[in-house]
DNA sequence: GTAGGCGTTGACGTCGGCGTCAAGGCAAGG
DNA sequence: CCTTGCCTTGACGCCGACGTCAACGCCTAC
């Protein structure tokens, strides 16, 4: 298999896979034309590539699960370095997820704000009286 | 002021505030020298600024808050078009946290399986007679 | 013969938000 | 006079994961 059809088949590109050679993670086999050659095995190997990518792991962060496939494991995540960067992973995600929720929170929290400040506003346009600045004591209609 | 104290009083760099000039955020007056001038205001717009970006807004979302700050209006989210990004940005924040959550739950679910195998493994090589394939029907010891 | 379709290498472009020089100006202080 | 310290503009570097273009080679089909 060449390097368009091997492309294909993941759905990515040559252009990809020649920068994942460059890094050292997939190289390829010659044939006489000096066309680059792949095989089944070099299918599965890209396959975790791509799951891990879609997954958001670095491409540097594949590299265990791509050695532990090529060492004969059967699967990319039976090595010791694979469990770590998955947990290594998890603890990013976690703090990841939390600093957004945080964010989240903070500006979910401004936009009230700014909304309510907004309405008062309106309010007071229609009220050419002028608003009430607080409320006494008792009763305050009629 | 010049650019190097307005820097320093919100803790960031000269090189930072020629760059938002350079994007027409934060225009400076010059002085008699060719140097930046700055006043009161341009510290609130900085502030402003400075607060969004440190919420993972992008350079050009804070530009509907800075020109509501200098349209007048008493803070940067007084305006419609500010509101408008407050919306859209918690929005992108759901939808990626949402992501994230998910991923998570994915890597999560592969470092438990990746586990179990690991020690289902380790547990075979502890028992020489070999696994216990499957549980027959009755007592399974003695 | 030639056009199409595959492959090759090399090199520059992209995106955002700056960092980091380089080379120079101008003013105050010793 | 010279240093120090602030400022100026201009330009390249960075990060990751490729996209895109250029110029070329080889094989096949018409």
């Amino acid at each position: 298999m060449r390097i368009g059809e091997l492309a294909a088949r993941v759905g990515t590109t040559t252009r990809t896979l020649r920068y994942y050679e460059s890094r050292g993670l997939l190289p390829a086999r010659r044939d006489a034309q000096g066309h680059r050659t792949y095989d089944e095995r070099d299918l599965t190997l890209l396959r975790q590539i791509r799951t891990l990518q879609d997954f958001g792991f670095d491409l540097e962060e594949t590299r265990p699960f791509v050695e532990c496939l090529r060492a004969g494991h059967p699967e990319g995540d039976s090595c010791p370095a694979s469990l770590a960067v998955y947990r290594r992973k998890l603890d990013e995600l976690d703090a990841l997820i939390g600093e957004l929720q945080a964010v989240r929170a903070q500006v979910g929290a401004q936009l009230v704000r700014a909304e309510r400040a907004r309405d008062e506003l309106a309010a007071d346009a229609l009220v050419p009286g002028g608003p009430e600045p607080a409320c006494e004591l008792g009763g305050h209609e009629r």
